[in-house]
Formats: C-alpha cells, sequence, structure tokens
DNA sequence: TTAATTTGCTAACGAGCGTTAGCAAGTATA
DNA sequence: TATACTTGCTAACGCTCGTTAGCAAATTAA
C-alpha cells in the first residue's frame, strides 16, 4: 500500500507539489530545482524524502491507477442492477476520481510515458485491464439488449475519451459541480448508447 | 503561408521527423541531437534549416490549426443542408484531419503548452475559436430542434473529446478505415444529440 | 539522557542541453 | 564561368540537469 495518506507528511506534500507542476508544465519540463523552489528547499534536500524523480512520476501513476479500480469495483458491485445502471455509476465513479484530484488525473493520463521500463509495461497493462472493464460492461449490456452499439470496443474508447477529457477543461470554482458533471456527461453519453427503438 | 509543403524539402523532412519525435517522447524530452541522428545528421547542422527547437514546434502547431479550420469551412459550407448534416461532416472532417496525420494532431493536442508566449495565448485563442465553432453548430442545431443537450458548451466539449482521443489509439494499419471511423464516431455521438423525442 | 530518525543545508559531480561560429563542399542559377 | 544558395561538418560556448556526499540541527522514541 502506497497511497497518498500513508507516506510520511512532507513526502506526500512533494508528491503533490510535483504532480501540480508535472501537470502544467510536464514531467520532462519539470526540474527538481523548480520542485524544490516550490516547496521552499534547496534540490538536494529532495533527496532526503524520495529516491529519484522517477519515483515520484511513479507513485502518481499507480496510485492513481488503483483508485481508479477500487471505483469502478464499488460502482459495479451490486451486480442485481441493470447493466444501464452499472454502467452509469461506472462513468460517474470514474468522473469523481478525476475531479477529485484532477492534477494527478492529468498526469496519470498524459505523463505516464515518462516511465521507464518495466514500469511503463506494467502501466499500460493495468490501463488495458481498465478499459477491459468498460468493455466488458458495455458488450453483456448489449447481449442483454439494454445497450446498443455496433462495436463494444469502438464504444468503449469513445467513452473514455469523453470522460478523459475532463480534467483538461474541469475547474474545481466552475459552474458545475462534480456531481452535476458526472450525471451530465453520463446522460449525454448514454443517450446515444441506450436502446431507444 | 507556411505549409509543410512550400517548405524546402530539407525543411519539410526536419518538421516531420521532429514532430514523429515530439510525439513519442513529447517536446521537453526530445533533444536536438536526437532528432539530428534520426536524420543522419550532427546537431548543428540543424541549424542551417530551423532556427530554434521550438520554431519547429510552433509551425507544427499553427500549421495544424489552419489545416482544422478550412477543414470545418468546407464541410460546413453547404448552408442549405440541415445542421445535422453539417455537423456530420465536421466531424467527419475533423477525424480525416485526425488520422491523415495523427503524429501532428497529437503534438497540436498535447505539445502546444511548450510554446512560449506569445505564441501559446495565441494558440489557445486559436483553439478556443475552432471549439466555439462547434458550439454554434450545436446552439443552432438545439435553436432548430435538429438537437437537443442541456448545454451547447458542455456537448461541444465532450464531442471534441472523444474526437481527439482518436490519435491516442488510431492506428494506421488498423481494422478500421479513417472513413469508416469517422462514420461510427458520428453515428455514436450524433445517436446521443439528435431529437428522437 | 541517549539514540535514532527526520529534515535540511552546501558544494559539487558528470552529463547532456540548445545553440553558435567558422568553414567547406556541392548544386543551381546568371 | 561566376555567383548565390543549400547543406553539412567540427568544435565549442554557457547553462541546466538529476543526483550524491558529507555534515548539522531539530525532533522523536527508548
Amino acid at each position: 500500500m502506497s497511497t497518498a495518506a500513508s507516506l510520511r507528511p512532507r513526502k506526500a506534500q512533494i508528491d503533490r507539489t510535483a504532480t501540480a507542476l508535472f501537470r502544467s508544465r510536464g514531467f520532462a519540463a519539470t526540474s527538481m530545482r523548480e520542485l524544490a523552489t516550490a516547496l521552499g528547499l534547496e534540490a538536494g534536500s529532495l533527496y532526503s524524502h524520495i529516491k529519484s524523480k522517477e519515483e515520484i512520476l511513479h507513485r502518481v501513476c499507480f496510485g492513481l491507477a488503483e483508485t481508479f479500480f477500487a471505483a469502478f469495483a464499488a460502482a459495479t458491485e451490486a451486480t442485481e442492477a441493470s447493466i444501464t445502471t452499472q454502467l452509469r455509476q461506472a462513468i460517474e465513479a470514474h468522473v469523481r476520481v478525476l475531479t477529485q484530484d484532477s492534477a494527478a488525473s492529468t498526469v496519470f493520463l498524459h505523463e505516464w510515458r515518462h516511465l521507464s521500463e518495466p514500469a511503463r509495461t506494467e502501466f499500460l497493462a493495468l490501463r488495458d485491464r481498465y478499459e477491459a472493464s468498460f468493455r466488458g460492461l458495455i458488450q453483456r449490456g448489449i447481449a442483454a439488449g439494454e445497450l446498443h452499439a455496433p462495436d463494444a470496443a469502438f464504444a468503449a474508447l469513445t467513452l473514455l475519451a469523453s470522460l478523459n477529457w475532463l480534467p483538461s477543461w474541469y475547474r474545481p470554482d466552475g459552474r458545475l459541480t462534480p456531481e452535476e458533471i458526472a450525471h451530465r456527461l453520463a446522460d449525454q453519453l448514454l443517450g446515444g448508447l441506450i436502446f431507444t427503438g
């Protein structure tokens, strides 16, 4: 277990500040000296808390992956519910994770490729598994006659695409609350999926 | 006019190779020495053709912006067509640009933030104008009773989000042709937008 | 009170960065 | 043939990078 909360506080603070910088400048363009300055430290001091720059990225990417899996599992555990309901809950759970930490989400979505092997391959495997969860849900929905789509894989990709663009325009102080955004996204996306004819 | 085709051939080749590297490694993580090696050159030789690393990024980002605007204009010039038809054509035109040069598209979508001012602000203004074009189309569609959505801005963002994720999974040698992808995306997205009640 | 842990500093390392200057060969144009 | 342009080289510039070593103060645990 290596969630942010269980780390020593200073280390967690480094992770949070680094995540914000990685988001706005990108991993490669963020220097350890910038990060140190943002924390009121000298660059060398960071290494009393962390092993390397990439270690931070690793923790952010894999930590958020864990969060996404947990949220999906919780959203779909009520197996007596209709597939449509489960999918709606999974969408809303995904949106909730994205909005709860949009900085980490952006890093998760865009900066993982700066992981070196084998972490990079492991990460992609996790991401594939997550996409497969959505794909499976949509497939079962199609089989049950609740959803219609020419291709479950295609539909799953498009669905996650719509959701994952969110952190690039979401503002915590914006007009819509996370819950409203989640509802609307689910409405709009399911509106194109639910069998109406 | 500074499209890729009108450049001297060597310069155009540098742009193309750089675009491919910027896509896979990211702008900041791509060094001029890597770029030179990929072209069979020494690093210093690049500067007989270009002024700076950022100049390449600038040309890619603004060149593709031009392409997107031109494609949208051509797709919506038949003003006697229904809004739904225009929107479908705009979606398909957007997808066509994305698939025709998915490397440049990825750079356009993700690496623009490494532009320094004032180029960065100019770029964002262009992007906003492009989003506004889609928003306007959706708004007119709602007003005409052809489309239904609680919020045209929200619908436009989600729509472009679905489309813009494409370069991250599209493979030119994949199962679906660009035209098939364009059609399916338009179907799936409009299925959630077209007024059916 | 002693020992261990946490936190941070200064100084420096080897390496790689984008870029420039100066030169030279090849190619196209007049 | 003379001139200009294109293309490329070598060598080096000043700078920033991630990281380490060694030391020291503060805090916590025994």
